[in-house]
Order: structure tokens, then sequence, then C-alpha cells
DNA sequence: CATGAATGAGCTTTCATTCAT
DNA sequence: GATGAATGAAAGCTCATTCAT
């Protein structure tokens, strides 16, 4: 009973993470997430009284399963670059994994309010939990430190999502790149005679 | 005749940038372009087949203006504090101007074969752009350190649309923070006994 | 039900020929069916894909009528007197029976190459059912001689749809015609001293 | 000037007739034609005040045509036999020669009273000269002789728009059997111990 | 006369949502 | 709870027709 409710609410919402992530908030149908289900279109609304509401709710799991990711494994201390490790890592391999479905989550309805909220306390969140790790190493003005920092991963996301045959060693290129650049700034070409 | 051609075009395309800026493609509908103009639905189809070509055009223009502005802007040559501060200022600043209709324009059609191509053609560009200068300054990996710099830009283009009340004060800020960032790594406090 | 499912499927089927049959594939408004019908229009749409689709699905089922009726009357071997008559009386029956929905069939879609092939296939079918019927009465040149016939039916059938007060003695004495004209040809008057 | 009016006017005529026919009404533009003919489409509204009045003037131009030739061919008096050979071969020549931009004449538009009613009169006024001609050579109810002699042309026309390849012997085997048939009626095969 | 940019009524079709079963 | 037939508002787009140049 209890545990039926629950997988069905657990197939939607996982059903629904996939199509939304191929396709879009708006290329996605209803009745795509219901037949990709294998339940009934009205079933969907038992759940989710609309569209914009179960985008919400997928989101919603996947921000929290993020950053709860996030939370425990950067709990412990560690120096700058242990930690600037453990956020890009987590970040990065967070999408790797999904980046099958995560292709167009960046398209989301723009008129929902309460998503708009979310979206906003979600990246607000994250970045503050950056700025905390980075101000006990140390780093002066976290907040714009993290927010650049999570800037670097979002553009190494897309190579993600985008670069055919992306493979784990990329990954770790793109992790051991983003955490030296913000440890020395950028990496120069030595210079005969100078130094 | 050709300059009233030439501005039925012009008009459109300026509408259409502010409309499409300002809802996003999917929440955008052919006839508030066509309102908000003052010309008729059908005039639209004059000039471009269909809605997803007349966002291409939009698009293409932004972008074309942009590029234009970044190759004069760094045709010149100078150090690597000069041209990342060239390339930070440009980008924000160019975003600053049109901040009131960009809100909007990660919201593009995703089913639109050659609009995508378009963007990854100008993402390509704009990335190589900045690659090279980087490189002529003697910047290693300069594919990476470009892709990281321009992430650091969009985050801080995000500030831009999203912070109430953002200024040019916080915009100054922001190019030379990311500057700050890329010459020397993150800004650590003094430490005692240390340095 | 699967009773309702039925009824509401034959319920468009009906009125849909009603409406085209009236007015023609293309001065016929989807609209107009659904409000003949008392439905809405997006409940045509979980039957038929599109209008061709309906348009189609109506012809077939006329067809399938007509041919099951021809077959029907025609089963039985006759004489070939016997057997224009059948043919003949089925044909300006049929079309007799639904004269009011009939005026405008010849009026199809062209583009849609399903309905095209339908239709040929219906002609070729119907031409090669007569044509056999006549070959077993020992008709020579069954496939001209059935083309023909169904010629000089077509025309009666116009009259039946075009002439104000066509009644049923007037059905039959153009059957008769057109059996007694393929009997022994052009009846001539009697003229002196001949034959 | 006068010359350059009429030369517009047919120019116009003979492209309207070629894309009706080859495309029907319905799916004919008015671009199509101001197109194929070289023209702006706003010419076309100088000649013809709309889309229906030009689809009516072809018409009636072809039929004019059409009557024209069978009166001067069908003047001379004459057997049954040559009578209605010339009737056929008038008939079928002609459509044989037009049948490339024949095909789709068949669409009418059919809310148009005016054009309905030359439609009505053409038919009227070809069967009435065709029942003449037969009632001179001493046919019983010519009326009907005359339509059903029609008919059997209309599908022998079909025949040359529809069939791949139908070539000039094709036509005249097809004269010669509805002379043949309304001479005689249908050709048996000779039995043994009859005739 | 000729043009073709501009119009806008009106079409087909879509799809989130409802609700009787 | 589950279903899916039914809904109908709303969208993109077409194209005959007009009229200023």
């Amino acid at each position: 009973m209890s545990s039926a409710h629950g997988d069905k609410l657990y197939l939607i919402l996982d059903t629904a993470f996939k199509v939304f992530g191929t396709k879009g908030f708006y290329e996605t149908r209803m009745s795509e997430i219901a037949d990709e289900a294998g339940i009934a279109k009205g079933t969907l609304y038992h759940y989710f009284s609309s569209k914009e509401e179960l985008f919400t709710a997928v989101t919603k799991r996947d921000h929290d399963n993020f950053l709860a990711r996030l939370e425990h494994t950067a709990s412990q201390p560690g120096s700058l670059e242990e930690q600037l490790t453990r956020i890009a890592s987590t970040h990065l391999h967070y999408y790797y994994q999904v980046r099958q479905y995560t292709r167009l989550f960046f398209h989301v309805p723009n008129n929902d309010h309460k998503l708009m909220l979310h979206m906003r306390q979600f990246l607000k969140q994250y970045n503050e939990l950056v700025a905390s790790l980075l101000q006990a190493c140390g780093v002066l003005q976290p907040q714009l430190h993290a927010r650049s920092f999570l800037g670097v991963l979002e553009v190494f996301k897309m190579d993600i999502l985008m670069t055919e045959g992306f493979g784990e060693e990329d990954l770790q290129q793109r992790i051991d790149f983003a955490v030296q650049l913000f440890r020395h700034g950028c990496t120069l070409q030595p210079q005969a005679g100078m130094e």
C-alpha cells in the first residue's frame, strides 16, 4: 500500500527525470512520461497537480541529492586544494553519472514562480555551501570565489554533456585543471630568464 | 523602398529580440511580437518563414554583434592582464547593456537543428578567439583556460541579470576579480608568519 | 465501454460522411463536423490523426459497403441481362439512398497519397468485379465493356444528384435503359421499309 | 496597347489553365499562377476580381473551345456511325491534347454559384448538341443516349489522364469501341450453334 | 497599368487537464 | 486509486486580397 504508493511516486519521478532531461520541459508531453512509465496520464495527476509541479518535484529531488552528496563529501576539513578537489569532483561526477538525462535540463519553465524561487534557493544554498568551505580555508571574498568556481564547473559540465566520447579521464583532467587554476591562476609557459 | 524594407526588418528583429529575451522562446507568441512591433502577424512571415527562423536570426545578429565587438576590442596586443580585462569587460558590458532583454535567452528551441548548429559554432568561435588571445600571452592549455574564463564570466552575467539593483560598480568589481583570479588564483587571507 | 467507443467512432464517421458529402473536402471544416456530431474538435483527433485520415476512412467505409453489396447481389449466376440489371440497380440504388450526402464527394484532397491509392484500388476492384461478371456472360473485351457500363452509370448517378425531384421511377427507367443499350446498342426509330 | 493587354490576358488564362489543371482549384495558389506567368500577384487582380473568377474564365474558355470544335466537326450530316465517331473523336482528342493539364480539373470550387451555373449550362449544351445529332440520325430517347455516350467518353477520358503511356492507338481503339457499343450493344463471343 | 509588402480572418492541430467509470 | 476518452483554449501558419508607390 504505502510502499506501492511510494513505488509509483518514485517511478514517476524517475521517468520524468529522464524524459524532461532528454527533451526539456517544453518539448516533453505528459503523455510521454505516462507512456514511458507504463501508467495512465490521469495517474500523473494523482501525484502532481500540474506539469510544472512535476517538473519542480523532479528538480527538487535532483538538487537535494546533489547537495546531500556535496555536504557529505566536504563535511570533513581539509586543505584548500583538498576541498576544491572534493567540490569539483562531486559536481562533475554527479552530472557525469546522469549525463544521458541532463542534456536539456537547462530548459525550465519560466512562468512558474515556485520553481523559480526554488532554483534561486538552490543556487544560493550551493553557493553558500561552497563559499563557507572556501572561507574555512582562508579564502577572501568567498562568495565571488565560490560563484567563479561553480562557473568553471558548469562549463566543464557542458563539456560532459556535449562532447562525444567524453570519458572519466577527461573528467579527471578537468578537475585537476580547475583546482590548479584556483590555486595559482593561469599556467604560463616557462619563460627564459624569468620568474 | 529599400530603406522601408530594411526598416521593417530591423523593427522585427529588434522587437523579437526584446520579446524573446523577456519571455523566452516557448512563452513568446508570434502575435505578441507582431503586436509589439505594431504590424500584422502575417508580415512576420514575409520576413521569416517560421518562429524558429526568426529566433535564429535574432540570435545570429546578437552573436555577430558580440563577436565583432570583442574582435575589435582585443585586436591590439597587450599583456595577459590587459587582454583578460578586455575580454571580461566586453562580455559583461555587452550583456549589461541588454540586460533587460536577455533574461530568458537561455531558453532556446531544442528541436531546431540549424539553430543548434549555430549555437555550437558561436560557442566554438568565441572559445577559440579567447583561446588564441590567451595563447598569444603565453598561457598553456589555452582551450581549457578560455572555457574556464568564459564560465566565470557567465556566472557573473547571471549576477547582472538576476541581481536587483546591479550597477556599473558591481560590474567593474567582477571584472577586476575575474582578472585577478586568473592571474594569481584564489586570494588568501594574509596568514601570520607566512608569505 | 467498447460499445461507447464504437458508438462514437460511428457517430464521427456518419457525421463526416454527411458533411464531407454535402460541402466537399476543402469546404468542410473540422469544427463543423465536431459541432454537427455534438462533440469537441479534439475528440476527432482521438479517432483520426488528420482531416485527410478522416476523409479516407469515410471513403473507405463507403466503398467497402458498396462493393460488399454488389458482390452479394451479383454472386449468383444469371444471364447478361440479369447481371447488367443487378449491377446498374445496385449502383444507382446505392447512391440514390445517400443522394443527399454525396453531392460533393467528387471533391477529394489530391495531395493525399494514401487516399489516391485507395481511390485507384477501389475503381480497379469495382471495374474488375464487373468485368468478371460480364466475361462470365460471354462478353468480349470485358474490361472496356465494364468501364463503359460504369461510365453510363456515373452520368445517371449525376442525374440522381443534380435533378430536382428525381424519383424511383426515374431510377428504374435509367436502369432499364442502360441494360437495353448494352444489349442491343442504340434504339433507332423503326424506319419504313428497313430491317 | 490593346494587343499588349490581350497578350497578358491570354498569358494569365494559359498559365492558370496549366496550374489549375495540374493541382486543382484548392491546391493552386494565386501566387503560383503569378510566378509561373512571370507577373506580380496584384496584376492578376487587374484582370480577374477573384480566384473564382479566374477559374471560371479559364473553364469557360475551355468549354467554348471545346463546343466550337465539336460544332464544327459535326455540322455536316452523316450516318449514326459517322456522327458517333466524330463526337467521340472530338471529345477524346481534345482532352488527349491537354492531358498534361487536365488531371485535376475535376476539382472545382463548389461555393461559387456563377461557376456552378456555368458548369450546368455547359453540360446541358453539350448534352443537347449531342442529343440533336443523334436525333437527326433517328435515335430514340436522344437525351438518354447522349448522356450515356458522354458517360462512356468520360471514363475513357479518365483512362487518358490516368494511364501511364496512353497513346494515340489506345485512343483510336476506344473511339471504335464506343461507336461499336452504341451501334450494336455488347460484343459477345460467337457461341457454337448460335447466331 | 504593374507591383509586392502588408494584412488578418480563419484554418488545422496540439496537449494539459478533467472526470465518469 | 487508476484509467483514458473527452475537452477546448490557444497556438502557428496560410493565402486571397488590398493599395500605396
